[in-house]
DNA sequence: GATGAAACTTACGTCCA
DNA sequence: TGGACGTAAGTTTCATC
């Protein structure tokens, strides 16, 4: 991956709608080359996919939790289980397992402290839990699916020809 | 909106290259109708936009940081500059204003320990910040762009059709 | 890599029920 | 609203240099 891979995936992570024409012109490449780059980063899993993204206020999902977990370091089997059993409710849009003194976290969304409560009933009801503890999100300032691209790995044999 | 116009949703947060006479017949409607849905859905602005999603190990950001941030309550002008200074790192993905103990949270991507290290340098030397403390996720056991649809209103004079 | 063109697939507007 | 049809535009795959 060289300059322009990283140019067009930058492109593409702010509008994925852009036709390949107008992309290749952006970054200075003929349609074929460009779209052949594409071709290669979707095969090689770079691209993993193209979506669509909500507004959570007009889905009603506005409200985020944070839902720090300690669990009582339970067998491989609980593990996996709980971990099954967290990741299958939509409200749980992220969900990571930490170091340090939380075990897991989560990202929850909601529409209000209501729906939160009766999803966080919903939880315990499924599976116990030793510790959990709930932060409101007053605003989101910023919520971005971009990844930065400054540490992406150029292979020097291609950064020459620029 | 209605139980289509969420079928519709559903489908495109999933997948966004699926044609509009796939969509149309997956979801039981004709193309042009379908396609009449989506545009209106866009105008609105419950669909944001379409964008590229990457894959975080193969562009060098698998690690994942959680900053908390406590400040000593400044002045209006201090909480503006502070959020745009946080924002404008790339490597903040996710930043919201938090109730409780903690006043800012942030969710930081890069690529290991020592870049995150360097990351922190550079914030701190942008904005004083009262107390940082960083906690590291060791797996992302789900991360999805997909908003619960669950909890969307349907127009009661629509929903009465089907 | 660039260019150009062919074949195919979509998107999108018009018209009618 | 939804369905049918047509055109313009896009994508994808060829050649060529």
């Amino acid at each position: 991956m060289d300059r322009l891979d990283r140019k067009i995936l930058r492109l593409l992570q702010e509008d994925s709608t852009l036709a390949v024409a107008d992309l290749a012109k952006k970054v200075g490449l003929s349609t074929t080359p460009c779209w052949r780059r594409i071709q290669k980063m979707e095969e090689d899993g770079v691209i993993r996919g193209r979506v669509a993204l909500l507004d959570p206020v007009k889905v009603n999902t506005k409200v985020t939790v944070f839902v720090s977990i300690r669990t009582n370091t339970h067998s491989i089997e609980w593990l996996r289980r709980f971990s099954e059993v967290v990741g299958e409710f939509p409200e749980v849009v992220e969900f990571y397992r930490m170091s340090g003194d939380v075990d897991y976290l989560l990202r929850v969304v909601v529409p209000d402290i209501a729906a939160y409560d009766a999803f966080y009933k919903r939880m315990i009801a499924k599976i116990e839990i030793r510790d959990v503890s709930s932060a409101f999100a007053m605003e989101q300032i910023k919520y971005t699916t971009q990844l930065p691209l400054d540490y992406m790995v150029i292979d020097q044999a291609k950064s020459n020809e620029e």
